[in-house]
DNA sequence: CTAGTATTCAATTGAATTATTGATTACTCC
DNA sequence: GGAGTAATCAATAATTCAATTGAATACTAG
C-alpha cells in the first residue's frame, strides 16, 4: 500500500519534470520566446536563436516531445508553433519570477542597458498611457510575419533590417515609441539609438505582445495599413 | 554590436534557465510541493519526500542556489523555507500546464485511483460550496505542523497516522471531507477508504492551500481548535 | 529522373547531473 | 571536554544531456 502511493507520487512528479526539463535550457528557453511571437520555420527559428539547424532541430523535438510546441509539415518546411497559448503565459510567468528572484537579471540588464548608450528609466505606465492615447507613433521592428501575427493596434510595422531606409516614413516631429519582442529583446534598444541618432525623440517599450495580452490590452492581427501619416 | 547583444540575450537566458534547471527534478519539484505547506527541517523533507538526507541537502541546495528557497540556521536544525509565495505560485501553474498539455497524468491519476476502489468524481464547485456552508465536516490529514501553518477554516486536524485511533472525534452522522497537499497527495485518498471502511460518508476533495490561495479562498493560521462536536 | 533544399537522424564527444557512500563540520546536552 | 546528532561535504560511478558532424530522408522544381 505504501508503496503503491509512492509509486503514483513519483510517476506524477516525473511527468511534471517532464515540462521542467523541456525548460531547463536557455536555447530552448529563447525557441519557446520566439515561438512567442508566431510559428516559424527551422531555419528561421535556428538563425534567430544563432544555433546550428541541427541543433535547433533537436531542441524543437524536445519541446514536442514535452507537448510545449507542435509541428506541421507543408512542402519542404516544417513549420513549429506553441501547443497551447498557456506556454507562452508560463513562460512568461518563468520570466518574471527570475526577475523576482534572480538580482543578476537586473545587474546585466542595467549594465547592458548602459554600455548601449544610458537609457533613463521611463514609466510603463505613463508610457501605456501615451500610446493608448495616440500622441505618438508606435513603431514595431520585429519581422513582418511577427507583425502581422500580432501587433499592437495602431503600430507601424518597420522591421529592423530596414529601418534605416524607411526612416523618413516616421513623422519627424512626433515621439517614437518602438518595441519587439519583450523586454530582452535588443531590436528595439537598437531601434531607439538610431533613431535618436537621426534627430528624433524616441523611447522604447520593452513589454511584448505576450505581455500585452496578459495585461489585458487589446492586440490586432494582420497586415500593416498601406501608408503613414 | 551584433555581439554585445547576442551575449546578453545569452547571458539574460542562461538566468532564466536557474529556475529552469532547479524545477528539472522531480525529487526537487517534490520538495517545492512539501515546502508549499510550510517550513521544515531537512530531515523530514528528506524522510517525506522518500530520499536520503545527503541527497534531500544537495537538492535543496540547487533550490537555494536557484534562489527558489532560504534558509534559517537554528541550533543542530537547518529549517528550508520557500524565498517568495510566488515560489509556489509558479510551481502551481507548472502542475496546471501538465494537466493541461500531458494526457499521462490524468490517465495514471485515474489507474491510480480506480485501484484504490474505484473513486467516483465529485464536482469540485458543488464541493466547495458544502465546505463553505458548513453542512460538512472537514478534516485535514497532513501533519500537525502543515495545518498550523494553513489550513481551511474550520477543519479538523487529524494527521493520517492518528486517524484510526481519533475517528471516534468524527460526528457519525454528518459527510467528511478530506483534504491534504493537493490532487496528486495520497493522504487523503487513504483517509477517505479507511474512514468509508468504518461507515463514515466520505469524499476527497482535491485542492491543497495553494490552491485555495490562488483562488482566493481564505486560509487560517493556527492551532486545532480544543475539541470537537 | 535529377538537382537542390529543409529537416531529421545517428554517432561521437565532452560536460553536467544524479544517487550513494563515508567522512566531516557545527552544534547541544550532559 | 566528550557523546550524540543534523546537516553538509567530497569523491565516485552511472546516467543523461548538449553541440557537432556528416549522412539520410522527403519533398519541390525543372
Amino acid at each position: 500500500m505504501k508503496t503503491t502511493g509512492r509509486r503514483f507520487k513519483t510517476a506524477i512528479f516525473e511527468q511534471f519534470t517532464r515540462i521542467g526539463k523541456a525548460i531547463a535550457s536557455p536555447v530552448r528557453l529563447e525557441l519557446l520566446d520566439l515561438l512567442a511571437q508566431g510559428p516559424r520555420h527551422v531555419e528561421a527559428l535556428a538563425a534567430a536563436a544563432n544555433v546550428a539547424i541541427a541543433n535547433a532541430s533537436q531542441h524543437l523535438q524536445v519541446l514536442r516531445a514535452a507537448r510545449l510546441v507542435e509541428t506541421e509539415k507543408s512542402g519542404l518546411y516544417v513549420t513549429y508553433r506553441l501547443a497551447d497559448p498557456a506556454v507562452a503565459e508560463f513562460v512568461r510567468q518563468l520570466r518574471l519570477l527570475a526577475e523576482r528572484r534572480l538580482a543578476e537579471i537586473e545587474r546585466t540588464t542595467r549594465q547592458f542597458l548602459e554600455s548601449r548608450g544610458g537609457f533613463e528609466a521611463v514609466d510603463r505606465q505613463e508610457l501605456l498611457q501615451r500610446v493608448k492615447s495616440g500622441e505618438v507613433t508606435v513603431l514595431d521592428v520585429r519581422p513582418t510575419e511577427e507583425f502581422e501575427e500580432a501587433h499592437l493596434p495602431g503600430a507601424i510595422s518597420i522591421p529592423m533590417a530596414e529601418l534605416e531606409a524607411r526612416m523618413a516614413e516616421l513623422p519627424k516631429n512626433r515621439e517614437v515609441v518602438a518595441y519587439c519582442r519583450g523586454p530582452y529583446c535588443v531590436l528595439a534598444i537598437e531601434a531607439v539609438q538610431r533613431l535618436r541618432a537621426r534627430g528624433f525623440r524616441a523611447v522604447r517599450l520593452d513589454w511584448g505582445v505576450v505581455d500585452w495580452r496578459a495585461n489585458g490590452l487589446s492586440v490586432k492581427r494582420g497586415k500593416a495599413a498601406a501608408s503613414v501619416g
